[in-house]
DNA sequence: ATTCTTACA
DNA sequence: TGTAAGGA
């Protein structure tokens, strides 16, 4: 993870800053959280703590809530708005299998060819 | 002062 | 969703 995306998911904002950024009630945000639409962490004295990811995602609710979503209709949205992003993962392990494959058949050429010994073009290439 | 949970004359 | 109550 980058520093960006760690610094935006840290969880520094207590509640009264959260309703004051979101124009959000105590009662809204934490009724969204026992909808699993959010889900911030708690610091030593049970007080719910929300990171800048988490004011975009009570926005985002925001928004949807008023184009006419009710809250099951959001949790389709993410719901699969992950399926995507697992669909996309699973992509990405396929890509590098493709050039791997591509290594081996580079490899493959270069000592048909006569040009390299076997495998001298496949040392430790990382997945 | 702030936030938490629970409950609803 | 708002608000009151009682504790942390």
């Amino acid at each position: 993870m980058s520093e960006k995306e760690l610094r935006r998911s840290m969880s520094v904002l207590p509640i009264g800053t959260v309703m004051k950024l979101t124009d959000l009630s105590a009662r809204q945000i934490r009724y969204y959280e026992q909808q699993e639409l959010i889900l911030p962490e708690r610091n030593e004295g049970n007080r719910r703590m929300y990171s800048l990811n988490d004011i975009d995602r009570l926005l985002e609710i925001k928004d949807y809530l008023d184009e006419g979503l009710n809250i099951s209709g959001i949790k389709e949205v993410y719901k699969k708005q992950q399926m995507i992003e697992q669909e996309k993962k699973k992509n990405r392990e396929k890509q590098l299998t493709d050039t791997d494959v591509r290594r081996i058949l580079e490899d493959e050429f270069l000592h048909i060819s006569g040009l390299m010994p076997p495998s001298s073009t496949l040392n430790n290439q990382k997945l």
